[in-house]
DNA sequence: GCCTAAATGCAATATTATTGCAATTAGCTA
DNA sequence: TAGCTAATTGCAATAATATTGCATTTAGGC
């Protein structure tokens, strides 16, 4: 929910300003992976105008925040889901339809980040991304 | 080994020039993700000059035989080991020193990948980064 | 409603990436 | 080893993406 969102941000201070609010619908209701200007042209569809340099803004801080994530691959952006266990991010991207379902698995996450420290590596963050296909577009 | 690259390269039906040999012993001689224009900058630094399009290009051919990879979270590239298990590439980097070290294991890749199919996704390629601290600068 | 710090928009600029085409080169063949 | 040809590179132009400083506007506390 937007309304979560915005509610994070306050708590750490920071205003709801009417630009933020638009960022995140965007990508709330879009639901796969955007790029900037991606979401001033889905904004400008809508008869709304946001300048890009507050676009980028608005993208760091909601990453900072960790209220969206950058996709690694293609550069582009997507709202995290609040739920997503702290510091691992797992992304499905389907290379058909686009579609971007995170993921969480706490048991996943621990195997992996234990699996680093043999090797003597100490982790703080972890994304993983799989391409490949979702159901709908495997059975087509 | 740039030698083995080369080899590979070669068997795709792809020349062996003096520039690909040239981004290969940077990538492999640095050891760290380097952007096109870093890579365009250390052999500058070594008297060599390469066109910036004729990296660009490079790149592109070395990630799409999965010599070199892009990676994620910096859009730099850093050369992939030869042995990566086929579709599946796992980097940890350090946030402090910027060392980067690809492994793999069957295992964690595997159970990723099952993961992923029990929530009906068909994965094909699959990226893991995990940024925290390597062992050396841990201990510091 | 007023005030102030925070946030936005604008303009300029920097950085990164792509394209078409002419010049060059790797590697095959004689 | 020289010549041939397709592949590759370099160049110039341009497009796309990202950043900065500063004047203007706005959210949210009073």
């Amino acid at each position: 929910m937007v309304q979560d969102s915005i509610r994070i941000l306050q708590a750490q201070g920071y205003k709801a300003t009417k630009p933020r609010k638009l960022v995140f619908e965007v990508l709330e209701g879009i639901g796969r992976p955007l790029s900037p200007y991606d979401i001033q042209d889905i904004l400008r569809a809508r008869g709304k105008h946001l300048n890009h340099v507050t676009i980028y803004r608005t993208l760091d801080l909601l990453c900072s925040l960790n209220l969206a994530h950058k996709v690694l691959s293609s550069g582009r952006f997507v709202k995290c889901s609040l739920a997503a266990i702290e510091g691992c991010h797992r992304f499905m991207i389907c290379q058909q339809c686009g579609a971007i379902r995170e993921f969480a698995d706490k048991q996943l996450c621990q195997e992996e980040n234990d699996f680093a420290r043999n090797l003597g590596f100490h982790t703080e963050h972890h994304f993983s991304e799989f391409s490949g296909l979702c159901s709908q577009c495997y059975s087509k």
